[in-house]
DNA sequence: TATTGATTCGAATCTAGATTCAAAACAAGA
DNA sequence: TCTTGTTTTGAATCTAGATTCGAATCAATA
C-alpha cells in the first residue's frame, strides 16, 4: 500500500520567457548546498524542503475547498503553519505557488495512473484495464493526492495563461483514457455506436465529481470504486439493444 | 421548443431573522406601483425588472466561469451593461445577489425536471423515466439555464451559512433522483447489488460535469444526451455478470 | 412644463489580502 | 563563541474590488 502520501517536489514549468529577476532568493531544492541534485521526485529531506512541501500541500487543500480565486495566502499559511510572508521565500507570487500545486497535481495523477496500468498483466482485456484505470483515478483523487483533485477540478478556473500552460498536461491525461477506450472499442468490447469523446468525458466527469460528494464516513472508498467500475463497465459494454 | 430562456424573478429565501434595515431601497417587483402583484414567476415586464434580470443572469454567467470567490461585481456589471453601483439598487450586497442567482438556479433545475417528468406517460418504465431525467438535466444545465449550472457547480464553494440555506433545495433535487433509482430498483430494472447512493452521485456527477467540457461546436447536445442515456441505462441495468 | 419617485452613475471611502522590507532567529562550520 | 548563510517573521505598503454617497437622468403624471 505504498508510503503514506507522495511528496511535492516537481517544479512548475517555469514561464520560459519572463524577466530574469524571477527568483529574488534561492528556493532550496534548486541549488543551495550541493546536496543530492538528483532530487527531482520523491520525499523531501531537508527541513526547508519539507516546509516548501507543506506549503504546496496546503495550497492544494485550499484550492480544493475554495476554488482558484478563493485561495488566500493567509489560509495556506495557516494550514502550513507558517506566517504568510514565509511563502515568498519559496515562491515569488501567489500565482506561481498555485500553478505549482496544480502542476504537481496533474503530474501525479498521470504518474499514479501509469503505475497502475503498468501493473496490469499483458493478458488483461481492454475493459479490464479500464476497470483498473477507474480504480486508479478514484484512489488518486480521493486518498492519494489532494493535489490531483485540486488540479483536475480547478484547471477551468485558472487565469488564461496559466491554464493554457497546464492544459497540455491535462490533455495528455485525457489521451491516456482515450487510448483505453479506443482499444476497448477496437477489441469490440465497447458499444460501437457510442460517441467516444462524449463517453470519455462523461466517464471522467463521473469519476472526478466524486471529490464533491464522497465522504469517508458515508461509505468506504472500495465500495465507491466497485460501484463506479460496475456502472462504467456495463455502461460502455456492447449490448443487444433489444431487451424490454 | 419553449420560449427562449426562462426569466429570473423568484426571490431568494430571505434570511428570516436578519436586521430590518435589510433593503435600503425598494427593489421593484416587490412593491412599488401596484402593477401585477401576482408576478412570482415568469418573464419580466417593466424595464426595471428586466434590468434586475440581466444582473442575475450575468451573475450566473460569471459564477460559472470564475467560481464563487472569483465573481466580481465589476464583471457582472459589465455583462449586464450597467455600472457596478447600479447593482446595489436591486441587491443589498454581493452575497445577496450571488445567493439569488444560485437559488434561482436550483429552483429552475428542479422545475424543469418536474415538468419533464410530468410529461412522461404513466405507462413508462422507471428506466425510461430515468432516460427522460437525464435529458432534462443536461438540457437544463447546458442550454436552458446558466443559473442551474452555476448553482449545481457552485454550492460547494459557497460560504457556510449560504450553503446551508441552499442545501435544502439541493437535497430536494437529489431526492427526486433517488426516487427514480429506487423505483427502478423496485421494478427489478436495476442491478440490485449496486450501492444506490454511490450510483446516484456518480450518475449525477457525470451529468453535471458536462458543463465543464461540452462545447456546442464540438458536437450536438442531442448526441451528448443520447450518449449519456445509453451509458447510464446500460450502466444501471441488471446484468448477467457472465459474458467474456 | 413642474413635480415626484424610480434608476443610474461618477467619485470618494473602506477593507481584505498580496507583497515588500528590514530585522530577528536559527543552524552549521571556523 | 563568532561568523555567515538560511529561514522566518512583524510591521508597513499597495491595490483591487466592494460599498456608500450625493448628484444626475428619466418617466409618468398632475
Amino acid at each position: 500500500m505504498r508510503s503514506d502520501r507522495e511528496s511535492t517536489t516537481t517544479r512548475v514549468g517555469v514561464p520560459e520567457q519572463r524577466d530574469p529577476t524571477y527568483h529574488r532568493n534561492m528556493p532550496p531544492a534548486t541549488s543551495s548546498r550541493g546536496k543530492d541534485p538528483a532530487s527531482t521526485r520523491g520525499g523531501a529531506s531537508s527541513k526547508s524542503e519539507r516546509t516548501r512541501e507543506r506549503i504546496v500541500d496546503a495550497t492544494a487543500r485550499v484550492l480544493n475547498s475554495r476554488g482558484y480565486a478563493g485561495t488566500r495566502l493567509s489560509d495556506i499559511a495557516a494550514i502550513a503553519e507558517v506566517q504568510a510572508p514565509a511563502i515568498y521565500y519559496y515562491f515569488s507570487s501567489r500565482e506561481e505557488l498555485v500553478e505549482e500545486a496544480v502542476s504537481v497535481g496533474l503530474q501525479r495523477t498521470m504518474l499514479l495512473m501509469r503505475e497502475a496500468l503498468d501493473e496490469v498483466p499483458e493478458s488483461a482485456t481492454p475493459l479490464q484495464r479500464i476497470r483498473v484505470a477507474v480504480a486508479a483515478h478514484l484512489n488518486t483523487l480521493l486518498t492519494h493526492s489532494e493535489h490531483s483533485a485540486a488540479a483536475v477540478r480547478t484547471v477551468a478556473q485558472l487565469p488564461q495563461e496559466m491554464r493554457d500552460r497546464q492544459l497540455t498536461a491535462h490533455r495528455a491525461y485525457i489521451d491516456v483514457w482515450r487510448g483505453l477506450l479506443e482499444d476497448a472499442r477496437a477489441a469490440g468490447e465497447i458499444d460501437p455506436d457510442l460517441d467516444l469523446r462524449a463517453a470519455l468525458m462523461i466517464v471522467l466527469g463521473a469519476l472526478t465529481w466524486t471529490v464533491e460528494w464522497w465522504d469517508p464516513d458515508q461509505g468506504s472508498l472500495d465500495r465507491v470504486i466497485a460501484t463506479a467500475q460496475s456502472l462504467i463497465e456495463n455502461g460502455l459494454s456492447a449490448t443487444a439493444p433489444s431487451a424490454a
